[in-house]
DNA sequence: TGCCATTCAAATGCCAGACAATTAAAGTCT
DNA sequence: AGACTTTAATTGTCTGGCATTTGAATGGCA
């Protein structure tokens, strides 16, 4: 583990690099400590400031964690799927938003995805699934919800049915397709009528799955992606009345 | 934008929460400068090692530049997808190699999510698409290939089946679940035998795509996870011959 | 002997001040 | 006007130090 005092880059961004690398090759392992920070420094050959922005960096990316005290110091962190949402739905989130991804584009990504859960979900769907989807159903059709709360509530009936598909991969990858939607849906104002066709669409899914129905709940899916395209697509239209 | 000095967590790390707060909610725009690292340690009231370390954390996560100078600072990044994508690789990477996840589960995510690109891919895939994946066919189809770069062309296959899809979105999703898979695909040996199964299913991927076949991609698709399961199945038994 | 309080040492967290390196802008000379 | 020099601002790095936390060793007491 060598870093190169003469190269353009930060020594500490050099550093990190190091260990990241001996993380993910395996050379470090899970719970592993680290060498102190003064220890690191005289390796390293830098003072323990630079180390430690090091350090912060892989603790940014939760690669480490680190614990103070006299059996402290910083430990290889068994990064897991929990850890692993916030920074995905960060990250996802700030995609769409700094690159101008359309609405549609998203949408499209968004749906093709969920539809990719729906023969698994089918499949393996458990009650708690079935009752969370169903529970959020009926929040949605209670009246008086603010259109954040009813977008909240879409994004957890939509969590329930990829988390129905039994593989924590699938939602993680899944988690941050639909919850950085959420800011791109919370631009659209939901009538009565609209957020009525969204419920029946949504208990056509939760109907299909009830009966383990793969084609049904694939079909239903395809079928909310058109309806909340057509419906993106009119309130944008309304909202900007470009002229001719 | 404030701290608390008294929290259990550290003063950088809070920093760091505030002002990542201020980019995500759009306060902080792209591009925008930063006050520089002593205005901010003035603002926050703690020292500049410790501003330092909160805005190495956000570098780490692509969220900030920096650059020196006199004009320099710590400027808003603009997160690119082809900053994400290395990140997103090594996160999906690390979750894969230290949450036991199965190859079974593994592979099951990566088709179903690969699965839900056909018919984009179908419909959009250019020209060029269809070209990178016969010249990455043909190279797996060239004998003395070693089982590394048999499996980087098979992603690099992958990657373009995805991209030719044309959703920059569903791209950044999927890198993850494609790259992350290859070190657990590095683990099988391919016979000549397996290699030509899957270079022929392979080809009838690439003939339904430049047919424009939806349904026939799609078929492909999950006829070439059957043979990966089953190839993997039988590589993993054949290694752990257990007892009985 | 067994248990509890105390002390100790190791490690991280934080700070103050300083210097080096870089870079663009302002100033100066031809 | 253009090229060169100076200057100021800013990040990158180092030194040294103190505060805080925390587990472990120590020692006293029942």
């Amino acid at each position: 583990m060598k870093i190169d005092p003469n190269s353009a880059a930060d020594l500490s961004a050099q550093i990190a690099s190091a260990i990241r690398d001996s993380i993910v090759s395996g050379a470090l392992i899970v719970d592993q400590r680290l060498p102190s920070e003064a220890e690191l420094a005289d390796q390293f050959d830098v003072s323990r400031p630079t180390v430690r922005e090091a350090l912060k960096r892989l603790a940014a990316q939760s690669l480490i964690r680190t614990q103070r005290g006299a059996t402290g110091g910083a430990f290889v962190n068994k990064l897991s799927f929990e850890e692993a949402y916030p920074q995905q739905i960060t990250t996802s989130t700030l995609l769409l938003s700094m690159n101008a991804v359309s609405f549609e584009t998203a949408c499209e990504a968004r749906y093709a995805l969920e539809r990719s859960c729906a023969p698994l979900s089918a499949k393996r769907r458990s009650p708690d699934h079935l009752a969370t989807m169903r529970a959020e159903i009926h929040r949605q059709g209670q009246p008086g919800l603010t259109d954040e709360a009813f977008c909240a509530s879409d994004v957890s009936f939509h969590r329930a049915l990829v988390d129905g598909a039994g593989n924590p991969v699938l939602s993680y990858q899944l988690a941050g397709a639909v919850e950085a939607m959420q800011p791109l849906m919370n631009m659209i104002t939901f009538t009565a009528r609209d957020r009525a066709r969204i419920v029946a669409l949504h208990t056509d899914i939760a109907d299909a799955l009830e009966k383990q129905d793969a084609d049904a709940t694939f079909d239903a899916l395809k079928a909310l992606e058109v309806e909340t395209q057509a419906l993106a697509q009119s309130v944008f239209a309304a909202k900007k009345p470009s002229s001719t």
